[in-house]
RNA sequence: GGGCGCGUAGCUCAAGGGCAGAGCACCGUGCUGAUAACGCGGGGGCUGAUGGUUCGAAUCCAUCCGCGCCCA
């Protein structure tokens, strides 16, 4: 007769197949009809708060690997905490303003920076933006990402406008901004500032000249009369603002004998050189390059100083080693310049002609400057050649004509005032980073930053609320000035800039601080859109959003610790002498399977909704754990392949569990002590898991917990204690001591585990919650964490052992099966042969056959070890197919075992759904 | 070019001076009462390369190569 309807299999209706693109929006539903997000902050809202605050992502295309990984962690955190207890506020928020939409704006309507209307052109960046945050909003809700989705914070809302304005103030007042030339790319034809992702690079024929430059103070180098210093320039209109020459300090320099005078240029340049003169060269003297540092030379152009400095990165490629240097025409120039305290020159207007500073070229286009000043160079014999290079050069990308570098008035925020620098480093070691190495990373670059610029030459944005006094021409910021833009910018937005006029926007009867004139005008220039971010903890970490400053922690991609992390870090602690956040953890970059980062031109592009429509957002979030993502983090088919493997196999787990309760009653639970041992066992194990992973989510080790929770369910359950359990859970009598101990476990090990996978595993732990055949509550994120229990150590080490054995065991039973001796385990009798301290300790165990599930096992002491399987000479019960000796020995149940035929007597013939 | 980091099996990760390991994938196989499931067994490695320190190096040092982030 067929046994199967007698015993009790698995039954449930969650399902195998998981379906997870088309399931995912069913659970999206349920979380929005229970309002989830706010059920669990109301749950928490006595206890004590974790604020985990939102990096803005910009709000400008979809959203991308990178940034569904970064919010899927902090979902993660979000979620890990609260079902700790913790009360988790978490708002979302969108970077608004700056170039990457304005460049956008510009691209659809065709038109320059200077032929827009100001205010029409803001609107439409705000209506793009805004489009933008809302797309981006409905991606992460798909990702089962729980958030104030309802209140995020946007950067161009008037009241975080009037936020920036406010911290904008508070530095100026407390002297930490302050204005100074700069250079910038400056397209003389558009009359605009350019940003960098403004500029193509085209070739471009130049002039290329050698230029002597005059020692007229050695620094007792003993360089003698006639001594010059070589340089070599592309841009000769550059002269007039040089005042200095950059050498780099470990190169070796030579004083050579050219004619009558003396030329200085880096050793290995000597043969280029050569070639250019046609002369030879002797060595006069040999210099390492940081002993020239100081000397002073004479610019061949002007009457003026030109200051030797050194700096690292003079090629040792190109030229003669000695580079011109004119800091108002050149970044790397800039920087050394500030550095060294060269004078920042800036003697071209914005059409590119020279000023009155150079009364000589006065009112001469730069470019149309270079012959006339080669000829310059010619007749007072400071040139020692001149022809022309082709070479790669910077040009605007709406005009096509080559820019210039310019100095313009810019507003910065100074690093060394009030030891802002060292109160960071300071502040910096008291946070807490994860990866360690993030602090290191942080200090070495706050220790180098140079001074930060606000300004940019741009329209999207908030503008820098300064007045200059048309009389004196002072800026001017005081406390009623920031108090009066705060109050409307809060009121109307940062378009109230344009909009008013400056008697207007200042306060009544307004006058200059410095010569109390009533005349001023209004600064055009807006904020470094890192400035808007960089405030996020001033305008959004509030009471009357329920949050709290500083927050706990900051989560974002590692190329923070350059942008956000830094920006926030320097306006806090200018401002409250306070990081704005406890610790701080990083992500590396999602990169192809080969490490390469993902780029349209490769073609390796994959985006989330691929990912989402082929496999589920279910596989995307496990796939944010998967790897070690503070390294780079690969994605490929083959990842993700492995990805939903994984997911399959603790699916099932699940599957399994649930089929198995599906009549247990939490009263049917039986006490610790009365469990069988090897339940203890899973028990134990079940505990030593929580205690792990529990330890791993507070370390973020995302990771190590996944690792840990698969290799449980993997291992302990299905290689082992699932696949044991069958016997007792299928055959045993129904309310058997047997049964319900195997179901009190099976119980035990479902509601722990579903809180533990639910921060990663949100839908399934959520639809896996929804079919637990018992009490529940609406929705497993209301659960509690599982409480961390002491561990039996002394029970597992007992386990340790015996699985050694059951190794043996197991690889005995293959070989049989190899020989086709047995198929199934259960046909096999295995004899262990040990030493007496092993026979008693194998004894010891209950049913140790059906631990190994084989039919018998004899143990017999003996000196060696050894292990034996052969083929049972039982018979198979047709029950529970295990082999026994009394099986046909039944009258009425001659196919049945003696355990079986108890079964049925107790339980009836048809008992299976009873 | 500079700073930080990474490089171990096809994939994801362990081992941090003492026999290079796990899971997945792959191959073989069993079961047919987790069945698009589950069990068991197996093969697979010049630890990115070269040189050094050491009795002994995946591990420590140097150089190089490749990759990522940031900067120039």
């Amino acid at each position: 007769m067929d046994y199967s309807k007698t015993v009790y299999l698995p039954k449930t209706d969650f399902p195998m197949k998981a379906n997870l693109s088309q399931r995912e929006p069913e659970i999206l539903k349920l979380w929005d009809k229970l309002d989830i997000y706010n059920k669990i902050l109301e749950k928490n809202k006595e206890k004590p708060s974790y604020i985990l605050h939102d990096g803005p992502p910009y709000a400008n295309g979809h959203i991308h690997l990178g940034t569904a990984l970064n919010k899927i962690l902090k979902d993660i955190v979000f979620k890990y905490k609260s079902f700790c207890g913790f009360y988790t506020p978490f708002k979302p928020g969108w970077d608004c303003h700056g170039m990457p939409i304005e460049h956008q704006i510009f691209k659809e309507i065709g038109k320059k920076k200077n032929e827009v209307d100001i205010l029409s052109f803001r609107k439409r960046a705000e209506e793009y933006a805004i489009k933008f945050a809302n797309i981006q909003k409905q991606e992460f809700k798909r990702l089962g990402v729980f958030a104030d989705w309802e209140n995020p914070y946007l950067t161009l809302t008037p009241s975080y406008e009037s936020e920036i304005i406010k911290a904008f103030g508070e530095l100026a007042l407390k002297g930490f901004i302050y204005q100074t030339y700069k250079p910038i790319y400056w397209c003389i034809n558009c009359e605009t500032a350019l940003a960098e992702a403004e500029i193509e690079y085209y070739e471009k024929k130049s002039p290329s000249i050698f230029v002597k430059f005059k020692v007229i103070d050695d620094k007792n180098k003993g360089l003698g009369e006639n001594s010059y210093f070589l340089i070599w320039t592309t841009t000769p209109w550059t002269l007039p603002g040089n005042t200095g020459i950059m050498v780099h300090p470990n190169f070796k320099y030579v004083l050579t004998q050219l004619n009558n005078e003396k030329i200085i240029i880096a050793e290995n340049r000597k043969e280029e050189i050569e070639k250019i003169t046609g002369k030879k060269l002797n060595i006069l003297q040999e210099f390492k390059g940081n002993e020239l540092e100081g000397i002073i030379c004479k610019n061949p152009l002007l009457d003026r100083e030109s200051k030797v400095v050194v700096a690292d990165f003079v090629s040792g490629e190109e030229g003669t080693g000695c580079v011109h240097t004119a800091p108002g025409h050149g970044e790397e120039d800039y920087y050394i310049g500030i550095k060294n305290n060269l004078p920042i020159l800036s003697p071209v207007n914005e059409k590119g002609e020279f000023t009155e500073e150079i009364e000589e070229f006065k009112g001469i286009n730069v470019f149309k400057a270079d012959p006339i000043i080669i000829e310059k160079l010619k007749k007072n014999d400071s040139l020692l050649s001149s022809g022309e290079i082709t070479h790669s050069y910077p040009f605007c990308w709406r005009c096509k004509k080559p820019v210039i570098y310019r100095s313009t008035k810019q507003w910065f925020l100074k690093i060394d005032h009030k030891n802002l620098r060292d109160k960071m480093l300071t502040q910096i070691k008291s946070v807490k980073w994860f990866p360690p190495e993030g602090e290191n990373r942080i200090t070495s670059m706050i220790s180098l930053r140079p001074d930060w610029c606000l300004s940019r030459q741009r329209l999207w944005g908030v503008f820098i609320p300064v007045f200059y006094c048309k009389n004196c021409a002072k800026a001017v910021i005081t406390k009623e000035t920031i108090e009066n833009i705060y109050n409307l910018v809060k009121k109307f937005g940062s378009n109230i800039w344009i909009e008013k006029k400056e008697e207007e926007i200042l306060p009544e009867s307004f006058k200059c601080p410095f010569c109390n004139s009533k005349n001023f005008k209004k600064e055009m220039d807006i904020l470094d859109v890192w400035f808007d971010s960089g405030v996020s903890h001033l305008a959004v970490l509030k009471e009357e959003n329920n949050l709290k400053w500083p927050s706990d922690l900051y989560l974002e991609g590692s190329d923070q610790h350059r942008g956000w992390f830094q920006t926030s870090l320097i306006t806090s602690v200018a401002i409250f002498e306070k990081a704005p956040y406890k610790s701080v953890l990083t992500h590396g970059f999602v990169v192809d399977g080969e490490g390469r980062k993902m780029s349209k031109s490769l073609g390796n592009v994959i985006t989330p909704d691929e990912i989402i429509k082929n496999y589920g957002a279910e596989i995307l979030r496990l796939w944010s754990v998967f790897e070690n993502y503070q390294e780079d983090i690969r994605i490929s088919d083959e990842i993700i392949k492995n990805v939903v493997n994984r997911y399959r196999v603790i699916r099932n787990t699940i599957r399994f569990l649930l089929g198995n309760l599906y009549d247990f009653k939490k009263q049917d639970e039986i006490p610790y002590d009365e469990l069988f041992e090897v339940d203890k066992w899973a028990i134990e194990k079940l505990k030593e898991l929580k205690k792990k992973v529990n330890e791993q989510y507070e370390n973020f080790s995302f990771n190590k917990i996944f690792e840990e929770i698969y290799n449980f369910a993997n291992i302990s359950l299905s290689a082992f204690y699932l696949d044991y359990l069958k016997d007792r859970l299928y055959t045993y009598s129904k309310n058997s001591i047997e049964r319900k101990a195997a179901q009190t476990v099976l119980y035990k090990i479902l509601i722990t585990l579903l809180p533990l996978i639910a921060p990663i595993l949100s839908f399934t732990a959520e639809e896996s919650y929804q079919f637990l055949p018992f009490e529940k509550k609406e929705s497993i994120f209301l659960e509690d964490w599982p409480e961390i229990e002491k561990i039996d150590n002394q029970l597992l080490e007992r386990w340790n052992k015996f699985f050694e054995i059951r190794k043996i065991v197991l690889k005995k039973i293959e070989e049989k099966r190899e020989q086709k001796i047995i198929g199934s385990s259960l046909e096999s009798k295995v004899i262990i042969k040990c030493d007496k301290e092993t026979t008693e300790f194998l004894k010891s165990f209950y049913k140790i056959n059906t631990l190994f599930i084989v039919s018998e096992v004899e143990i017999l002491e003996s000196e060696n070890f050894e292990v034996i399987v052969e083929k049972t000479k039982n018979k198979k019960c047709q029950r529970c197919w295990v082999y026994f000796p009394e099986v046909g020995k039944d009258e009425k149940y001659p196919e049945l075992c003696d355990k079986c035929i108890n079964v049925i007597k107790k339980d009836g013939i048809f008992n299976r759904w009873a």
